[in-house]
DNA sequence: TGTACATCAGTGAACGCGCGTTCACTGATGTAC
DNA sequence: TGTACATCAGTGAACGCGCGTTCACTGATGTAC
């Protein structure tokens, strides 16, 4: 059992990482201050530091619930007895809506940077694994020629070209599909690329 | 013809621009300060704000340079009486190559942002036009039944694709195409395009 | 249960630093006659 | 061409600000007896 120690701390933490949350969902990263965070989280500038070591720590540990919720959003979104095709489709378009509903927080998990020589935790790297893992089932039947390191390279291409597209689409400023059309056009590139690489 | 004022000023500019252009390329844009760039310029650092107006303003003349360089390789990739697939295919290595080759910098043209409320002046928004300039052509040979909008949002599309596989390549932490796979995996991105947008 | 001491979290003013930008001054270039 | 004045570019020390992080202090929670 917790003690009360342990249970300020642990809510605490918890309403830092919302406060943080909540602050670059309205603002982007680059709006993030560790005052406002304190203030919204209703504490002092300086307890920020007993709770977690650094302001970008605790971006990362906004960027796992967020890595969090996207996982779970792309699991719900395949359908039951569908063809690969169309869980290839359905994840792609899940993924446009996550960008379109979370866009900030989407946006942040990358563009956030740890400083020169910090390495990313492991089980923080982990947890990008649900941007792909999704597409590998669907894939390897498509696919069946492919070996697993082979489907898990052409996985991460085919999640790396959607990403592009809602990328630019969202935050992109001369170039790229108009938001209007983004999820007619990543429909468009999904049908292809799932044609395409049939064959 | 030109007073001496005038050319001290010219050159004194382009040495900036040159510095500056140096110093993105070794440490990216982050790394651009403007004591590092006049000392190497060789001029006092207030010197800058005679020539440029902010220092936003000097990686906006880089940036123009970049885009004029990438257009000129793109227009240089194309091949000679090539199908449309093979200008396509041809496109997309020439940009990968840039990239690989200028990464930085290359970097730097989707980076880059302007304080809010600043706006990009139009000479310089219409530069970028040449990331997608080249694939109107052929793609509009592969899908004749679109009409002009269509071929420029579709254009866009194909771009932001290619250009999200490199981008996660060359920038990405955690997920993406492995580098050494990178010209392979875009070469069957566009084939798979070029395939399945033909349908 | 109660008391005395130890530990650790919360506080917010102060620190420190990086860095873009300014500005009073000097010296070179241009202009008028 | 030469001289006197005007203009404007070059200089770099100083300004100013934003902001992450620290730290000496206070007060609450935990422990020993």
């Amino acid at each position: 059992m917790k003690t009360k120690r342990e249970e300020n701390r642990d809510d605490l933490k918890k309403r830092l990482v919302d406060a943080a949350e909540a602050r670059i969902a309205a603002g982007g990263l680059s709006g993030l201050k560790a005052r406002d965070v304190t203030a919204d989280a209703g504490c002092a500038l300086g307890a920020l530091y007993n709770v977690v070591e650094d302001l970008d720590r605790l971006i990362l540990l906004v960027n796992s619930r967020t890595l969090a919720r996207l996982g779970a959003v792309l699991q719900a979104a395949v359908p039951e007895g569908a063809t690969p095709k169309e869980v290839m489709a359905a994840l792609a378009q899940a993924y446009v809506g996550f960008a379109l509903e979370n866009t900030r927080l989407w946006s942040a998990l990358f563009r956030h940077r740890l400083p020169d020589g910090v390495e990313v935790p492991e089980w923080h790297r982990a947890e990008h694994g649900v941007l792909i893992e999704q597409i590998i089932a669907p894939l390897s039947l498509l696919r069946p020629d492919l070996d697993a390191q082979m489907l898990r390279q052409r996985a991460g291409t085919v999640f790396a070209a959607v990403h592009g597209v809602v990328q630019l689409a969202l935050t992109g400023r001369f170039v790229g599909t108009p938001r209007a059309a983004l999820r007619q056009e990543v429909a468009a590139l999904v049908d292809a690329m799932t044609r395409g690489l049939q064959g």
